[in-house]
DNA sequence: GCAGCAATAT
DNA sequence: AATATTGCTG
């Protein structure tokens, strides 16, 4: 029985009348449970062996909505197939045995959620909520109908209490979760039972199932939300798990985990903003994050009547070193040339971006490498003029700084990121990738955001607060510092070497500098001052100076 | 209707 | 400063 979209009036009980298959070869537990499923009202089709169940659901996924199946370490390999085989089908492992390899299989393979039985009540409630996370995040070409159907009615559940903020009464109250404050304990019987166990999603608010203006379905979802809700979308895994309120977290769909935005909601000017009591506005970034692009939300100024796309917040998308990881990884993937908002979007599979929101950063980012990629070019692959000039490039702290950058940056002192794995980077700012990724290369970086990596010192070079790697030369330093590099080739490999000077290579460019004072300085820097120059190798433990350092020609 | 770009708004 | 939005063009 297929579900159409006609159908929704099936689900006004929802979840009641979900179809579950069943497949659990004890026939006492598998009594025991469908027992216990039916009690709540679900459909449950059993079976007791594997080959019924993948005829049952061969060709027709679409028959039930979610699947329970049993797994031991007897039949483990053929609840792999099982799970190969319903990959549509959003499947709940049970067993009687918590052995973390098989449940990692399982999950790997494309399982929802593993629960160790007894299964009680608790558990099963919640069951549909992967149901529902399905529903939003499989692409619609390979989405079955009855996932549709539990789509469109979500999100005409959802729509509907937008619309009726204020008295959020209205039907399905299951599916609502409120916003702003607390949340988490609902009683209600859906989202009811406190988080179970490991995964089981708890859908907090759902919005939008519209998508503004060119979205694609997804939603999303936040980590910390702040005020106002989004909606959920699903989840980066393992870090967007939930702080304890995790307000729209949906379940995390192995095969193809998608990743939450985080948005933050600028405060608008109109008027529109009515109601929301709600906090203070701080809005500034902090807290403020949402999830969620899409309009939705029902707190904060859902309000409105609009329908789907009326007066959707204003949110602003935090393109996170990761987020906009994912979008480089998207376009080299996709080749530059090819790399469409539309289809990035795809790729990146990240709930509540929209195209929009994708066709800006794209924007944004093409200009960049147009811009600082050929300087890159010309820096990287200078033109051997003299000796002397090449051996200048090669050890100096050159202030090869793409015009992008402004040098003041650096000697006020800022600090700025590494976008990119060919950095050294801090150990909180996670490698971008294995250096077999064919996209790693130069995209990643560039260094939108200040980051504390490095700063300048004396000398009006880019100097790392935490050297660790080794000597390279300084070009390439302090490209790699902007996160400009455009060689993959250099890009791994020597990765760390090439931004992170270590202290011998301050070293030696400081006796360098002192020992060559003839040279030239690199661009934008200016001579340091004896005091300065002093003060340096003091800290670096150089105490023998020339003593032709104060301009005196050593010839 | 989408993509891309530039200008402008937030 | 970083994004989003808007207006245009193709």
């Amino acid at each position: 029985m297929v579900c159409t979209a006609n159908d929704l009036l099936e689900w006004k009980d929802f979840p009641k009348g979900l179809r579950i298959l069943l497949l659990d070869e004890d026939t006492n537990s598998a009594a025991e449970i469908k027992s216990k499923l039916e009690e709540m009202e679900f459909i449950v089709i059993a079976f007791s062996s594997e080959h019924e169940a993948l005829a049952a659901i061969s060709g027709k996924t679409e028959s039930f909505h979610v699947a329970i199946v049993e797994v031991s370490i007897h039949n483990r390999d053929g609840r792999c197939n099982f799970l190969e085989a319903a990959k549509d089908l959003p499947t709940i492992m049970i067993s009687n045995e918590q052995c973390l390899n098989t449940m990692m299989k399982c999950i790997a393979l494309g399982a929802v959620e593993f629960l160790i039985k007894p299964l009680s009540e608790e558990k099963l409630r919640n069951i549909w909520q992967h149901v529902v996370h399905k529903a939003f995040n499989t692409s619609e070409s390979t989405k079955s109908e009855s996932l549709k159907s539990v789509k469109e009615f979500v999100g005409s559940v959802l729509e509907i209490q937008q619309q009726s903020i204020a008295t959020q009464t209205q039907v399905s109250e299951e599916l609502i979760i409120d916003t702003e404050m607390d949340q988490n304990d609902h009683s209600q019987s859906a989202a009811g039972d406190k988080f179970p166990a490991p995964s089981t999603p708890q859908i907090k608010q759902g919005g939008r199932s519209v998508d503004d203006g060119d979205s694609q379905d997804h939603m999303a979802n936040n980590s910390p939300v702040k005020e106002g809700a989004e909606f959920d979308g699903d989840n980066k895994s393992v870090d967007n798990t939930n702080n304890g309120n995790s307000f729209a977290t949906m379940e995390v769909d192995p095969p193809q985990p998608t990743s939450v935005v985080s948005i933050k909601e600028e405060d608008r000017s109109d008027g529109s903003r009515e109601s929301d009591n709600s906090v203070p506005k701080s809005h500034e970034n902090e807290d403020t994050t949402y999830v969620g692009p899409d309009s939705g939300n029902l707190n904060k100024d859902s309000k409105n009547t609009r329908g789907t796309k009326g007066s959707r917040k204003k949110i602003k998308v935090d393109w996170t070193p990761d987020l906009h990881k994912k979008f480089v990884q998207a376009v080299e993937q996709l080749g530059v040339d090819q790399a469409i908002p539309s289809r990035i979007l795809e790729l990146m599979k990240v709930d509540g971006l929209t195209r929009h929101n994708i066709a800006s950063h794209l924007q944004k980012y093409r200009m960049h490498r147009r811009h600082i990629l050929p300087k890159q070019e010309e820096r990287r692959w200078p033109h051997p003029r003299d000796s002397i000039q090449r051996n200048y490039y090669a050890h100096r702290p050159v202030m090869a700084y793409p015009p992008y950058h402004t040098n003041h940056n650096f000697a006020s002192g800022q600090v700025y990121p590494i976008w990119g794995q060919q950095g050294c980077q801090p150990p909180s700012f996670p490698m971008w990738g294995p250096p077999s990724y064919p996209w790693q290369p130069a995209d990643q970086n560039w260094p939108w955001k200040p980051y504390p990596a490095m700063h300048a010192d004396a000398w009006g070079c880019p100097v790392y607060q935490t050297p660790q790697c080794p000597p390279s030369a300084f070009p390439q330093q302090a490209q790699g510092a902007y996160g400009f590099h455009s060689n993959p080739h250099e890009s791994y490999g020597k990765n760390s070497s090439d931004i992170n000077p270590k202290d011998e290579v301050i070293d030696k460019v400081v006796k360098e500098a002192i020992s060559k004072p003839w040279l030239p300085l690199p661009i934008g820097l200016k001579p340091p001052s004896t005091d300065s120059v002093l003060a340096e190798l003091s800290r670096q433990g150089i105490s023998i100076i020339p003593p032709h350092i104060n301009g005196h020609h050593p010839c």
